[in-house]
RNA sequence: GGUCCGGUAGCUCAGCGGUUAGAGCAGGGGACUCAUAAUCCCUUGGUCGCAGGUUCGAAUCCUGCCCGGACUACCA
């Protein structure tokens, strides 16, 4: 009994290049896609580039192109990476597609329909210069709760309040560096609160969801009214105007899961196919796979849309965690955040992809790639123990060819074939690591028959040929029912055997029955070690890009280098070639892109904000606070100030008590839940970092800093 | 602060109520030489985070605590 299924991954956005990260859910989805068609299931597996969006919209302006050229462009790169992972897909479309504008009308229609849709005026910031609405990320300004300056437009780093940027002090474009003006104008929202009944049921019932997921929509949304979604942005902006709506456009995310729907139409038209079959069809199973940061939109929204259009709900929501490089998040600085390109140029893509597979699970949890780790599991296991089983004995039978009867092997191959269900299991729970973990058993047993059997000695005693065959024969199809199991993960390991055995690995039963009396080729090599400097000069290009993207990034006139996201990767970057001859320290740039320059101010402006030296008199942790350190500052005098610091993670109360700091004097008090803090402590470092600054000897507290 | 997940050999993990707790890798010893310094055999190594409880019996169930992670933040 064959099952249909439609699987997609997550689209991956048009304002980049594929990178390690994305590929954890590629190579997940392809695997799952791969054992589907080799299990005879009739499984067609869609994606698409997700093109439109603000961002575009200001990338291309910036490069000084059209939006179509620049997605073009993005996809092509997109796709070129994918075939090179060995990641399969049936069709690769694109939002901005004549398909996915239809699909989007009949979604909407349905919508309006249902009575789901309703007009309400927003306000929202505009940049008269650039001529546009500003998302939240394009808005930087002061905390109207603390009065933090240069935050960001949708909360304080400093105080942690959320506010609307409309709520922002003295707000600035980061678009233009103008001053934005409140506008207003009509959104379209959809009221999701109408679902809430159909979207509690499905989310808590059937199999839909991993457990964790459906408990997590349960205790996060579920337990109060929906919130209505803002399904529109007026013009400009990068997508597809509403029919009934002039000068609005869809936001981004409702199209780009309809890009689901409308890769399948084009597949469909291509092939010749029914959409409805794979869309409003009972007997076909939809499966999603995405990463948790947008389990929202495919969990709630995404099912409501498509419920009231009348498609089929998703059979399941496959969500994975994110990955880390060294137990730590990708770094651009520290050259972790690798490009698939990169990786590419250095390393066999099946390295990463069986690596991978020996990390995932069916949960959510993140996964992390340490090079120790990478090089131990991926030499050890494939090389060490699986291809050297096929290049241990192949040779041996190559003017021969397989034994015309396969041979008593002590019941090897029979029991390695009934582990093929529970192999199948873990692969269709996607519990990818206990699939490999059965396998690499299989291949142990089958390395311990080659050395009881010793085919070296055989072949020195002309009698003993028939035996030599028959020792080789079975080695041979031990290694081939493991190749087909790891089919999935290693497409290209499943070629090369099947060249090698004369059979191409084509279906999952082929690990059922063992090959007998037919050729064998020549051996020749199936996947080299990986060593480990490839991987270390791997996160040395990823450095180097790095640099010459921010390099790139603070010359506007370079900004044209970063659009030919293709010829990227192949043109050696200069790294910081632009560091002036006398800075032989050439730091990188990493933190002031993380956090550019803000606007000019003038001198006035800096003399409001009433810098000290001060001295740490006490310190004590907060208990209940996570973060907070409760400082007692000396001004001297017997000016004394208390002083909330946000540091608890990086110092130790006592190494504070006696050292100087330098603090915001005038800082108005707040009232936290712990107490009054009368000040601020100043400190370097960007995210999970603080550094406190120390003043040269001689400066004293109260001393002002000019 | 809350919710969820995890804490088992040096490392990555399996086991999740029943014989003396396992695998792979790493470490030690030996064998072999067909193979990509691969393989095979033997071996060192763990009061299964801590403390209580339930049970004839607990790594496995319950409670509390500690630690790590993810998510989220006047809050389910």
């Amino acid at each position: 009994m064959f099952r249909r299924l439609l699987v997609t991954s997550a689209l991956p956005y048009a304002n980049g290049p594929i990178h390690i990260g994305h590929l954890v859910e590629y190579i997940q989805t392809d695997v799952w896609v791969r054992f589907q068609k080799l299990r005879g299931n009739d499984c067609r597996y869609m994606c698409a580039d997700d093109t439109h969006g603000t961002a575009i919209m200001i990338r291309a302006r910036q490069e000084g192109r059209r939006e179509e050229d620049l997605i073009a462009d993005m996809q092509a790169a997109h796709e070129r990476d994918f075939a090179d992972f060995d990641v399969e897909f049936d069709n690769y479309g694109s939002t901005h597609s004549d398909e996915n504008r239809q699909l989007c009308g009949e979604f909407w229609a349905a919508i309006r329909q249902a009575g789901l849709v309703k007009e309400q005026a927003v306000e929202q910031l505009y940049d008269p210069q650039a001529g546009t609405f500003l998302a939240d990320r394009f808005v930087r300004g002061g905390c109207p709760k603390c009065g933090a300056k240069d935050q960001p437009g949708d909360n304080c780093s400093a105080c942690g309040h959320h506010y609307t940027p409309i709520d922002l002090v003295d707000p600035v474009s980061t678009l233009s560096g103008a001053k934005p003006e409140v506008r207003s104008a009509a959104h379209l929202f959809i009221e999701l609160e109408q679902l809430h009944g159909f979207l509690a049921e499905w989310t808590q019932s059937g199999d839909h969801l991993q457990p964790e997921i459906a408990n997590y929509l349960q205790g996060h949304f579920l337990g109060e009214p929906l919130r209505d979604w803002d399904v529109s942005r007026p013009a400009p902006y990068f997508g597809f105007e509403i029919p009934d709506s002039p000068g609005n456009y869809w936001y981004v995310w409702f199209d780009a899961p309809i890009g689901y729907i409308a890769s399948t139409q084009q597949w469909c038209r291509r092939t010749g196919a029914a959409l409805a079959d794979w869309w409003k069809s009972a007997d076909c199973e939809v499966h999603h796979f995405i990463g948790k940061d947008i389990t929202y939109f495919h969990t709630l929204f995404w099912p409501g849309m498509l419920k009231t259009a009348g498609f089929s709900l998703p059979t399941k929501v496959h969500i994975h965690g994110f990955l880390t490089v060294g137990g730590e998040k990708m770094s651009k600085t520290k050259g972790t955040f690798i490009r698939a390109r990169t990786y590419l140029d250095r390393l066999d893509p099946s390295y990463l992809r069986y690596f991978y597979a020996t990390k995932l699970t069916s949960r959510v949890d993140d996964l992390d790639l340490s090079i120790d780790e990478f090089v131990a599991k991926v030499n050890a296991d494939l090389v060490n123990k699986l291809v050297n089983l096929a290049s241990r004995t192949a040779k041996f039978v190559e003017k021969t060819g397989l034994s015309a009867r396969y041979p008593d092997d002590g019941g090897l191959f029979a029991a390695a074939a009934a582990a093929g269900d529970e192999i199948a299991a873990a692969y269709e729970a996607c519990d990818y690591n206990k699939a490999m973990r059965l396998v690499m058993a299989l291949a142990d047993r089958a390395n311990a028959y080659v050395e009881e059997n010793k085919p070296w000695e055989l072949r020195k005693d002309s009698s003993q040929a028939a035996r030599l065959q028959d020792v080789c024969t079975a080695a041979l199809n031990l290694f081939r029912q493991l190749a087909v199991y790891l089919a999935p993960v290693l497409p290209k390991l499943a070629r090369q055997t099947g060249a090698l055995l004369n059979d191409p690995i084509t279906r999952w039963e082929q690990s059922q029955a063992p090959l007998a009396g037919t050729p064998v080729a020549r051996f020749t090599h199936m996947l080299k070690r990986v060593e480990e400097k490839d991987l270390y000069a791997m996160i040395e290009d990823s450095k180097q890009e790095a640099a010459a993207a921010n390099a790139a990034a603070s010359t506007p006139a370079a900004a044209v280098a970063q659009a030919s996201p293709g010829g990227a990767s192949s043109v050696q970057p200069v790294a910081a070639a632009q560091a002036a001859p006398e800075d032989r320290w050439n730091d990188g740039g990493d933190a002031l892109a993380a956090e550019p320059l803000a606007p000019e101010c003038t001198i006035d402006d800096f003399a409001k904000v009433d810098l000290r030296v001060a001295r740490v008199v006490a310190a004590e942790e907060v208990p209940e606070a996570r973060k907070l350190l409760k400082l007692k500052l000396s001004l001297g005098g017997g000016v004394y100030k208390q002083v909330f610091a946000g540091i608890k993670a990086h110092y130790e109360p006592q190494q504070l008590v006696g050292r100087l700091v330098v603090c915001v004097a005038n800082l108005a008090p707040r009232t936290m839940k712990f107490g009054v803090s009368e000040g601020m402590v100043v400190a370097a470092g960007g995210g999970n970092e603080a550094f406190l600054l120390t003043p040269d000897a001689g400066a004293q507290p109260g001393h002002r800093l000019h």
